[in-house]
DNA sequence: CTAGTTGCAAAACGTTTGCAAAGGA
DNA sequence: TCCTTTGCAAACGTTTTGCAACTAG
């Protein structure tokens, strides 16, 4: 935890910005919840318990700036809202998410699973690929299992 | 041209919406204009030049429905608007996009590249895939060549 | 000290909605 | 006729911005 807001610190001096106490804040929500997917309200109601002076304003401006330097990936669901995703350590790539089109759930993925995929594209279509997004949209194992208890209890009736 | 505006007349009337000129003319936009990737404003003025009552609500309310009826996909590469891309014909899947950081082009990829990594999500995580969304983020072939060139400009200067 | 940063409120942006009028089936 | 659809303008929710005050390095 520690050592990783002091990396990040150093990332921002390393571009001249400066660690200060709302951005501190604002990465600690992060790392506390990095395996959720928040917007930048969440992000913003979060930081409020601890830090209840800080603005929307400077979350938004906080968050721009973490994606810029690719500390956090930016992401969109395609719901009217931007959320943000602490990338982990170490990894190059993008990871992929599965969003369930009932519950609305996020799992992610962590696997490279586009390894060959990338291949082809950079040769077929001379495309350098320098990033990717792959969600897959459909329904979570939980869903699943609610749609067949369903399925019994209907047919037990 | 003709026949697939008579193919969505069907799909409309079968779900009992009517063909109306306002969606007519939207669609013609969608058909004339398939390989770009419109936003809604830009479907709007296109729209206009030929059918100019017609109003920006409409618009949006028409390539609702066309995202609804599976006609057209409504997709986000994260720049904040919504495009709409008319589905090819007999196309099961989504297809994917390669995003060009450089430029900002957009080019599109018909191969169903990811058939056994779906296997993979399925098998692995329980999670039954519905539909994908894929895109790369990279260079295109136009901006390798220009950078290339800038080189040998530079070196020889 | 001073360039970078903040909170606030207002503005901007894309998108949606309420409503009365218009128009297809 | 009836029910869908339209255009307009206003409302909406998210994100950005201008600015004077503040602060980390």
């Amino acid at each position: 935890m520690e050592h990783r807001i002091e990396k990040i610190k150093k990332q921002l001096h390393s571009h001249s910005y400066k660690l200060t106490p709302q951005r501190e804040a604002t990465v600690r929500v992060l790392l506390e919840r990095e395996d959720d997917h928040l917007s930048a309200e969440d992000v913003y109601l979060l930081v409020k318990e601890k830090s209840p002076e800080i603005g929307l304003a400077t979350v938004y401006r906080t968050l721009e700036l973490l994606s810029e330097l690719k500390i956090v990936d930016k992401i969109n669901f395609g719901d009217g809202v931007s959320r943000y995703d602490l990338r982990k350590e170490g990894a190059k790539h993008f990871h992929h998410h599965l969003v369930c089109i009932e519950c609305g759930s996020v799992e992610e993925i962590e696997n490279d699973l586009l390894g060959e995929v990338e291949q082809i594209v950079e040769n077929d279509w001379g495309f350098e690929v320098k990033d990717h997004r792959l969600t897959f949209h459909g329904i979570c194992r939980q869903c699943q299992k609610s749609a067949v208890e369903e399925d019994v209890q209907k047919a037990t009736q």
